[in-house]
DNA sequence: ACCCTGACTTGGC
DNA sequence: GGCCAAGCCAGGG
């Protein structure tokens, strides 16, 4: 990936994640512009996040579940974000109403218009 | 270059 | 609502 502009975009978003707020890599993805690149999401996470010190945690999957598989780094994950008030239910999920960030919703928005899924 | 894997998502059963 | 299968994109062997 190195310089990808959709790369640039991605660390971008993600380091404007509010404190205390979750989003999928769905939907960043999608604001970054490929909305089909939820799995490059993941992969930039995993590879950029101790570099450019990304809030790597306040990313989960589409369901508001932590998306990694049970382990360390998913306790480590749970822990931050409790830590910035965010509360699980029991099976590490979280109430996606609640504290999933809306970024200029316009943007989404658009992307929706352009894909003709919306009928305003 | 091919094949497998992954911190994903959506749609069908 | 949970499980399975298929799409999707990239990196690594």
């Amino acid at each position: 990936m190195r310089h990808d502009p959709f790369t640039q975009s991605v660390i971008m978003i993600i380091k404007k994640i509010p404190k205390g707020k979750v989003i999928s890599y769905g939907a960043v993805a999608g604001m970054a512009g490929n909305k089909r690149g939820a799995r490059q999401v993941s992969w930039i996470l995993h590879s950029m996040s101790e570099k450019c010190s990304l809030p790597w945690w306040r990313v989960v999957n589409s369901k508001g579940k932590i998306a990694i598989r049970p382990g360390e780094a998913m306790e480590i994950q749970r822990a931050k974000l409790e830590a910035e008030g965010v509360q699980f239910a029991e099976d590490n999920c979280v109430d996606l109403d609640l504290y999933m960030w809306e970024s200029n919703t316009k943007i989404e928005i658009d992307q929706e218009l352009r894909n003709g899924k919306v009928q305003a």
